[in-house]
DNA sequence: ATGTCGGCCTTTGGCCGA
């Protein structure tokens, strides 16, 4: 086979992408990724300002909803979405978390806001959790069939205590619960690679710094936003990146962006 | 516990979700 063409994905939960049009085409303009999955744009497909992307040469393909969640994937490669929503939730997912296309090399990549589970008492743990294990079978039915699989988003899950700030969340916080990390852990026993984690085991990145609390000047974040890849992607791993100045923008987001550079 | 955001309706302030 020959090599494969190198390939630049990225993941940015925007918070809003009509109050964050103009920092997503700057970002855009520098770091210059093949597929940008957003997430909570926060408005219906019909209020995606997909033309001004377009005159960048970025197609969208967007999962919209009124007022909360929605997904969209920037795309200035082919990307053939084969799914819009989450498969094999028991009923169809009624909010738009879940995007799945194909690359013209059949790559299968996926962007999901995977709940996050602190709001709607346990009924709202538990779709965070039964959201979790539909993606792990989903996960593992692709993996089964042969398919290389490159997964980013907003996970909404810190994996280990290194993962946050001490004191940045309360304890029994969804996003650390013992059994939303397990169910984390239960993604990269499929055998897929956390890509950031993957080239720096041990350092402190966040990706997340809420707005209240000063958790910004304070240093006091979270690590939720994720690039899982299959063993195969992860040998082209070649960089990673945080892109931690986005957040010291005039009215940014409350995430950053993640970047996986596969050669 | 929350000092902030964004979107929406109950609409010029309050509510939810994050």
């Amino acid at each position: 086979m020959p090599p494969a063409a190198p390939l630049r994905l990225a993941t940015w939960n925007v918070n809003s992408i009509r109050q964050r049009e103009h920092h997503v085409r700057r970002w855009l303009e520098r770091a210059q990724p093949d597929i940008l999955f957003l997430q909570e744009i926060k408005c219906e497909a019909t209020q995606f300002p997909a033309d001004a992307f377009a005159a960048m040469g970025y197609h969208a393909e967007v999962v919209g909803q009124k007022t909360y969640n929605g997904v969209a994937a920037l795309c200035r490669v082919p990307f053939t979405v084969t799914h819009r929503a989450l498969p094999g939730l028991a009923d169809d997912d009624a909010q738009a978390r879940y995007i799945e296309g194909e690359l013209a090399d059949g790559t299968v990549t996926i962007g999901i806001y995977l709940p996050n589970g602190n709001s709607g008492g346990e009924a709202g743990f538990a779709y965070k959790l039964a959201w979790m294990e539909a993606l792990r079978a989903r996960l593992a039915a692709l993996l089964a069939a042969g398919r290389e699989v490159a997964v980013l988003g907003d996970f909404n899950v810190c994996p280990e205590d290194i993962d946050l700030a001490a004191g940045a969340l309360p304890p029994g916080d969804a996003l650390v619960r013992p059994e939303t990390r397990a169910r984390f852990r239960a993604l990269l026993w499929l055998g897929l690679i956390d890509a950031v984690r993957a080239l720096y085991p041990t350092e402190r990145l966040f990706t997340f710094w809420d707005y209240q609390a000063g958790a910004w000047p304070r240093d006091s974040g979270l690590r939720i936003d994720h690039a899982l890849l299959s063993a195969g992607l992860a040998e082209r791993l070649a960089g990673v990146a945080v892109d931690k100045d986005e957040r010291a923008m005039e009215k940014a987001s409350d995430h950053v962006p993640v970047v996986v550079e596969l050669a």
